[in-house]
DNA sequence: AGATGTGAAAGTTTTCACAGCC
DNA sequence: GGCTGTGAAAACTTTCACATCT
């Protein structure tokens, strides 16, 4: 989208360093980011102080090139002839990654999955706390989970207005899925993660992630067909 | 890994089309390939009989080019001029992702996710039937789901071996992982399919793909913080 | 005319390999 | 000696564009 920078002349002021090296970073970076960000706490979790790329790749089952290579696009972390101390590089994945500050998260959709990832204990572990649930099913409006109420999906737009909804999850079933991203958009909602197995179309200056389930299972099916 | 055959001359005799095609086909291929299979049922439900690379790509909203690049790796399935017959294509898709026939899936940990993922309508409708529930805790052995009952995870060799799974779902805290990966490849499992945000090492001939409900949330907290 | 199937081109991601610093 | 950071090469994926068939 916006043009790479090397090119572009520094006029107005030198900028920060750690921004300069941020031209395109793909979404497979990304993953592995989050795949750092976890390992680098198992080895703090282990007391140990500093890790190579070798001995970080080791643990992600990629090569060296590729941990140096990623970590390179957002700044230089490491010590030449040392590697990186855990806890800064873990502070700095952390940060690019966005888990230092806390989110506020929605889910919609209360039924079997919807619980599964309100239970979920890595979401919290990250620091992703879902705040409120929002579902149609009177049987479920006003009923609670863990003290967190179960509310209508009118509400959304309303409670999204006043105390401000960071991401929603989308975890109802695929003929209701864009109509409540929809209303997810339509309450200001800037980052979406769907779980129905379906395209879902929003403005682009929303950020959509999907997860598909039977996507995993289909390409075992394909690996077992063979 | 194998050698691409557009340069070895046919030598014993001609080989059957749809086979000449395979060389080596890629993941984001077959991911492609189970949202084609979706897309073509929709559009059979919608009693569409023909359709072209152009509208096909439209829908999985990608380009015409891809959809016939992937297709192609298969077989020629498409008429010049036409398009692909819906039915017909949906069969080649379904028969190559290994839909056609039934497999036999065992669910690995009773907890939550577990839960969600049995309850998964998706999973039914593309014909994975979770046929078996294990779990350690003596609260969930031998109460049943769904007329499902729940067993020990002692059972799972035996059962694997008498009865024959096909597929391993696990779903269990990331701690045991690893040691459910263990059990089931020494049952005699083929595929497993990991919900834990663990890196599992298995022998290469046991196909595994896993699933980590974190890094999609991650992926979206790295765009908001941007 | 209309749309596939496919080499060749363009673009992207990963790996190599080594200069440069500790 | 050890290990990072990074250009350049290799590998892979997507798009283009057109010959080919209905």
């Amino acid at each position: 989208l916006k043009a790479s920078r090397s090119n572009v002349p520094q006029t107005a002021g030198e900028r920060r360093r750690s921004t300069l090296h941020m031209d395109r970073v793909s979404a497979s970076t990304v993953t592995r980011l989050s795949s750092y960000y976890r390992i680098l706490s198992e080895f703090e979790a282990e007391k140990v102080e500093t890790i190579s790329s070798e001995r970080l790749a080791e643990r992600a089952g990629i090569t060296s090139a590729q941990v140096r290579k990623d970590l390179s696009s957002f700044g230089n972390f490491g010590r030449r002839g040392l590697g990186y101390n855990v806890r800064l590089l873990g502070g700095e994945v952390g940060g690019i990654l966005g888990l230092t500050r806390k989110w506020s998260v929605a889910l919609l959709g209360a039924g079997n999955l919807g619980h599964a990832l309100f239970a979920y204990k890595e979401f919290q572990k990250h620091g992703f706390c879902i705040d409120y649930v929002f579902d149609v099913d009177p049987a479920k409006v006003g009923k609670g989970w863990d003290g967190i109420q179960i509310r209508h999906f009118d509400e959304l737009q309303p409670v999204a207005t006043k105390q401000g909804i960071d991401i929603a999850i989308i975890a109802v079933p695929v003929q209701e899925a864009q109509t409540v991203a929809d209303r997810a958009v339509a309450a200001g909602i800037r980052a979406i993660l769907n779980f129905a197995p379906v395209k879902i179309v929003i403005p682009d200056e929303v950020a959509l992630r999907s997860v598909d389930l039977s996507i995993a299972m289909e390409s075992l099916s394909y690996a077992l067909a063979k």
